[in-house]
RNA sequence: GCGCCCGUCGUCUAGGCCGGUCUAGGACACCACCCUUUCACGGUGGUAACACGGGUUCGAAUCCCGUCGGGCGUACCA
């Protein structure tokens, strides 16, 4: 059975990143009707905190990202880190280092200075396991390190790379440690590449797919499943998601409140899950054809690791909002009103003191023109309140047109003697007036649509009087026609 | 610096393993036109790419080498 799992650090939120990372691994598992595992990997205490569990778990179910097991906890399973460890110490394929965090952090420095790479070079590898064991047991605080071979390679099997194209040189990698300073009464929190071995081998996950930045990370960890008698699990390196060319990380948080890299940003903004889905799953993936339009169960479907490609993927969020775009023209119209509704309100509409048929209709004007939910009250307001303001633009070219105030007149009047107030019923009239006059119908159009909207562009002017209802539309025009001259004096040419 | 990864239109990508069918296809963005009461949607068309240099070959985007460029890593973070 195919096991994958998710395993991110709740040091932050989920970003899209991450979201994508999860998603690929909860496809490759629903493919093949495997199981998908939640790992919280807190290890870091000093950094993890539940608000952030908390919020990387509501944003993965708002993606519809489920989990067949867990969430786990690193940090509840300490009692099998070292257990494994000992069985790691007994067997020698790590030692206790003595040295103080003060005496590395020199080692490095100097070696950064000469512009060596740091590898470490203790003398702890060299004591014997009994003498290490008298030190040990006398309380002297340590922390493991792992017997790297001093030749030869550890090569990397790799989805993407092949089986052995990507190989590292045991020197470079050293002996490198494995927990944080501690005693053998009380042993250090193990870090990120043993518990994760730990962890995954325990799991039973056979496919371990993971951001590129973890590449430089496998060769320790394949020392590990070796010297635990593990099998290796399937490894793949996900091309990195950049922005700007850089890796896209929590750790920019969210600079531009446009573009928050953050799930839950972009959830209060507006975008929906079903874009988010799609779209990041376009970013290093890709189905033979044209196809780049899928739901869930398509990407289920389709989704192979084969089909990853290798390359670094831009973020580009122009892609992201014309997916999203779509998705507000194709997902059912119920739905959108549903997750519009709470936009509405927090702009201040009195959504709810209207027919909810109405509000429906209201929203189904907009849907076509809008990429957003977070874009639907401001492309709405007019119907709820009269204009502040006409576009000075509007009124530059449509007021300031010859007759205008004259020709709004005429409209209200015509307007006033529609008994069936529906979008026929108001166009016709207005359009055999401007017929007789000799006109076309955009020249009264757009002036009845800034009279009434305050702007130049709207959904199509007889749906909006329609939901508008006559008395505001009469008032509004009338209203216009009577400020026209103000407003042109206040405007010149 | 060192290690690792990557390199097709501005961006996401197809094609590359199995060289000719690629005068390199699609999508986003951009431009033009059509539709039209405005905006948008939709439709049609257009601009635009195989990083560079060698090699192998009758023939290379596709195979090999080098160069250059970009990214990631280089923690008692994950």
């Amino acid at each position: 059975m195919v096991v994958t799992r998710f395993a991110p650090s709740p040091t932050g939120f989920l970003h899209l990143g991450g979201a994508r990372t999860a998603l690929f691994s909860w496809l490759w598992a629903r493919h093949n009707g495997g199981k998908f595992i939640l790992r919280i990997e807190d290890t870091d205490v000093q950094r993890s905190t539940d608000a952030s569990t908390d919020q990387i778990l509501d944003s993965l179910r708002w993606l519809g990202i489920d989990w067949d097991e867990g969430p786990y906890f690193q940090s509840q399973r300490l009692p099998i880190y070292h257990d494994h460890l000992r069985q790691l110490w007994e067997k020698d394929a790590i030692y206790p280092a003595f040295e103080s965090k003060e005496e590395l952090d020199a080692a490095r420095k100097e070696a950064e200075d000469a512009k060596r790479e740091y590898v470490y070079t203790g003398t702890s590898r060299g004591l014997s396991h009994a003498e290490a064991q008298r030190r040990l047991d006398a309380g002297e605080p340590f922390a493991w390190r792992f017997r790297t071979p001093t030749e030869g390679f550890i090569e990397v099997p790799e989805t993407l790379r092949g089986d052995n194209d990507v190989k590292f040189a045991c020197s470079e990698i050293g002996d490198f440690i494995i927990n944080r300073i501690g005693t053998w009464e009380n042993p250090g929190m193990p870090l990120y590449n043993f518990v994760c071995t730990v962890d995954d081998a325990l799991m039973g996950v056979t496919h371990v797919i993971r951001g590129e930045e973890h590449l430089n990370n496998t060769p320790k960890q394949i020392l590990f499943y070796r010297a635990l008698g593990f099998p290796l699990p399937t490894f793949t390196h996900l091309p990195l998601v950049l922005k700007n060319n850089k890796k896209m990380s929590k750790r920019d948080a969210d600079a531009d409140a446009r573009f928050p890299v953050s799930v839950s940003g972009r959830r209060d903004l507006g975008y929906f899950p079903e874009a988010t889905v799609n779209f990041v799953a376009m970013l290093g993936w890709s189905f033979p054809g044209d196809k780049e339009l899928f739901t869930v169960n398509e990407l289920v479907d389709a989704f192979v690791l084969d089909r990853l490609v290798k390359s670094a993927a831009n973020f580009d969020e122009d892609k992201y909002l014309h997916h999203n775009g779509w998705y507000m023209r194709n997902l059912p119209l119920d739905t959108i009103v549903e997750r519009a509704l709470p936009f509405i309100r927090a702009a201040g509409l009195d959504v709810d003191s209207r027919p909810a048929e109405w509000t429906r209709a209201a929203i189904a004007l907009v849907i076509e023109r809008m990429r957003l939910l977070a874009e639907i009250p401001a492309a709405i307001e007019y119907l709820f309140n009269e204009p502040t303001g006409y576009e000075p633009k509007g009124v530059k070219k449509v007021f300031g047109e010859e007759g205008v105030a004259a020709l709004l007149n005429e409209a209200a009047g015509l307007l006033e003697g529609v008994s069936d107030w529906r979008k026929e019923a108001i166009e016709e009239p207005l359009r055999l007036h401007a017929e007789a006059r000799g006109i076309g119908l955009g020249k009264i159009a757009q002036p009845i649509r800034l009279a009434v909207t305050g702007r130049t562009a709207s959904p199509g002017l007889f749906e909006v009087l329609e939901l508008l209802g006559r008395d505001q539309t009469i008032i509004r025009i009338r209203r216009a026609a009577e400020a026209i001259p103000a407003l042109l004096a206040a405007n010149p040419g």
